[in-house]
DNA sequence: AGAATAGTGTCTTTCAGACACTATTTG
DNA sequence: CAAATAGTGTCTGAAAGACACTATTCT
């Protein structure tokens, strides 16, 4: 803090999304199409500058950056703030991005936010979520910036998260089976689980789900419980995958 | 990415470091004393603003925020830039603190990094590094800013990195014995552990660590092995501790 | 009945924690 | 010798993975 930071280039700080979902099984992230340079055309995360400006006296105001990828998710979702099912996702901040050079026209530094969320409707035309849509993850190549990194970050903090984590609930309706939450963790990880061993290790962790009490109706087979998500924070012990490599 | 960034309150950047090592088996973290309004006299994490600017075509030039945060860490610590002890540490980004009234003069978002070192020196005296020097954490109070959350945030993450990561042994010289790694695990989650089955999760851990082949002399017991860092990323299964609450 | 999904029980292996015991040094 | 530290062996309980089996629905 000996500088005097008027003195230096003047910086931009954005918030860029990496909102998760599921749909039909399969992992999904929201992309916007740019339309202006660079990277005109590319897809993207949603994202946008931090606010803050001075009052009448002088003092800085603004929003945090918390506030600030609510707002953005809230408008590429199209959901206003304050809605149910934006309320219900699970928002955490994941890193900053400040190479001097990700953006051509100035420095900029970006604060990446990852987004869990169940039942994400498909964004609103209009405004600045015209070309916003929930893209299979395997699909979302040739990002613009250095998007395709900040986007394999988010990933791989999301597959750690429902390690040690009751997160995976966050991906999940309000009431949900234990199936439901095991299509996260396979969509997720990639994997396929095995049904049974699944249902005994979440059913026996600790606040990780609570019964409500009702049953499941219309499906094919037996009528399953249904679940809220339970008050535990962390998974003792937590929910691993097997060993990589 | 709609807006014109120029019609922005013009924000700073900085980087802050949480920089952790272990003297006397206690965790100790380095403070600076700041020099002037606000908070001056006030003990506060070391950092400064991440340097950038134009080339004479307009470019945009200057350090990625990793290297801002190595320069800080040198420049504190007063070991050169490319010393053997500073290759050693461990940094790692943490997080980004950027709420509008953080910083009374303008508005300023702060990169936190964490490090973790081993035979970090005393700071030097002169120059920014003036009244720096290594805190045990429990005497770490009234710091500067929002720096008291900036540190609690940091001690988290490092408990938890010790959990799934061989980094404990960024905390040791290259060459270390298992004891040293043990009282790293003491110190930094503040519990005492069993030497004989630490000891046997530590060593039939695949790729955390690997033995040098040589004894330690000089003790008061039985010489121990010594050991370097194994080629592990991460730790399976973990070495978790016991479950909170 | 048969297919489909939900859920329980049991067996084996692995690992954490407790702790007895052996090994090798200094004083 | 005793004290101190390093390291191994063994037991017990908890939990993971494999998988047989039961339960309840729809067609």
């Amino acid at each position: 803090m000996e500088y005097d930071p008027r003195a230096y280039e003047p910086a931009a700080v954005t918030v860029d999304i990496v909102a998760l979902t599921i749909r039909d099984g399969r992992l999904h992230v929201l992309l916007v199409e740019r339309g202006e340079e660079p990277y005109l055309g590319r897809p993207a995360l949603p994202g946008g500058f931090v606010r803050s400006s001075r009052d009448r006296r002088g003092r800085v105001r603004g929003e945090t950056l918390d506030q600030a990828a609510a707002r953005e998710l809230a408008e590429e979702t199209g959901l206003r703030a304050g809605h149910a099912r934006l309320r219900r996702v699970h928002l955490e901040q994941l890193g900053t991005y400040g190479a001097p050079d990700r953006d051509p026209r100035m420095r900029v530094f970006s604060v990446a936010y990852l987004a869990f969320g169940a039942d994400m409707p498909d964004p609103v035309a209009g405004g600045d979520a015209a070309a916003a849509r929930w893209t299979p993850v395997p699909e979302a190549r040739r990002l613009a910036f250095d998007h395709a990194a900040i986007l394999a970050d988010g990933l791989e903090r999301a597959r750690a998260k429902l390690e040690y984590t009751p997160l995976a609930a966050a991906f999940c309706p309000p009431e949900f089976t234990v199936a439901q939450l095991r299509e996260v963790y396979e969509a997720v990880w990639g994997i396929t689980l095995d049904p049974r061993n699944f249902h005994r290790k979440v059913t026996s962790s600790e606040g990780f789900v609570a019964p409500v009490g009702a049953l499941t109706g219309g499906g094919r087979g037996r009528p399953a419980q249904l679940f809220r998500r339970g008050p535990a924070e962390h998974l003792h012990p937590p929910l691993l995958r097997a060993a990589p490599r």
